[in-house]
DNA sequence: AATAAGGTTTAGCTTTGCCTAAAATAAAAG
DNA sequence: CTTTTATTTTAGGCAAAGCTAAACCTTATT
């Protein structure tokens, strides 16, 4: 395998983000990637010509597979490194994704390999995102939004997704996190808003908090 | 403290371990780092307009202060990561310069003392090389040429050079490891190699191996 | 079907960082 | 003290990545 510049793979990165095997359209990546339209023009056809992806003037972008196997590579070194930094190093959750952006550009199959074995083989990420296998397979996706149970039903929080700092901030205040069990109090028949029974107390969870917190029954 | 390119603390480094405070010439730097005279010549104008060197046309390249604090910290960054390579990863210690030269580049202050605390705040790094503190403090350089001892001195080897994997591929079969003691049997008159006792045998090692280990007296 | 709007690409410029070849300077040798 | 040699710098290119502004397709609207 090659070895790619961090501009390349985070296009990659992107791509895979939005479309995952789909196109995807110059606007989405450049606001994604944090770039104008016409660099991005000129990545994505840098990248076409290294067969990561295919490129349709005017109408998309989409990884091949090489650029699926890559992508998937990227992500899986992303997730170890979140991993080790919360497990290991006693970093909060929601302060791991701008290091692990740095730290998915190291380039060392082996050094991905052992980081992975010490870590005891994990199968999710400290947010409950699934790690890719080495061989590119994926573990199965964790719960679903809390909105979706029935109201009594015990719930134990096994996913949260990465919906920036103040999103984070509420969790905590919530004292809400990966692994406990709560109590679906009730759901809101106007606005699916949820309330849920913790240790500290009871809380309503709006609409939007709840599309990003997902859970298993328990 | 400001962010700097790879390249820039690739040319702070070399600077640093060429001359520590003293100038350089453009010719040794150009050798160490690999590039043109020319492509130096650019990169310490740049690295003047930081202040992090001082430039004098046709005499020399030399690091302010500040320019020996950020070298001083990526290599405290470079030990650590090796440390952290060896003990809890398992890498050997002829393996890990390469993989240290990327995770150096990796800013966070945070995740530099976290990293520290989690390897129990080494002073030296698995080949003996003293750890910068945070504050720029070094701790001891560590032993003397083992040819500087005296025939019939028990010594402990406390460390090695980096002097490519040829080197460290002669320790492993002489199993020479550090820490382990030895004996001095004899020190040839003729080319100061020397004569080494060990739990496998003895072993007679050349003045270019010998002036790469360092030991002290035990 | 013609046109206006929105998204995409081209053209041309900037910076970093490296290169080669030529000019300039410093150091060493006669 | 001049000349040769070795080192260093300038000059001019190239590739990656980004930008702005202008030109160009698509699509949606009249």
């Amino acid at each position: 395998m090659k070895t790619h510049t961090e501009s390349e793979e985070n296009y990659i990165k992107a791509l895979y983000h939005l479309g995952g095997g789909r196109p995807v359209s110059n606007g989405d990546l450049a606001q994604r990637i944090g770039a104008k339209g016409s660099s991005v023009t000129q990545a994505v056809r840098r990248l076409g010509q290294k067969d990561l992806v295919n490129v349709v003037p005017y109408k998309g972008v989409q990884l091949t597979p090489q650029g699926i196997r890559l992508a998937k590579s990227i992500l899986r070194k992303h997730r170890l490194w979140e991993t080790f930094l919360v497990d290991k190093l006693g970093f909060g959750w929601e302060e791991v994704h701008p290091l692990a952006e740095q730290l998915e550009h190291i380039q060392s199959e082996e050094l991905v390999d052992r980081l992975f074995q010490f870590l005891g083989s994990p199968k999710h990420d400290p947010h409950g995102d699934p790690i890719p296998e080495r061989d590119g397979q994926m573990p199965p996706v964790l719960g679903q939004p809390i909105g979706a149970f029935t109201a009594g039903t015990e719930i134990r929080i096994v996913r949260v997704e990465d919906a920036g700092s103040e999103f984070f901030d509420q969790l905590d205040t919530m004292n809400i996190n990966l692994g406990n069990t709560y109590e679906i109090r009730a759901i809101s028949a106007f606005d699916s808003s949820v309330e849920l029974g913790t240790s500290a107390g009871t809380f309503w969870l709006s609409q939007n908090m709840c599309a990003n917190i997902y859970a298993v029954q328990s």
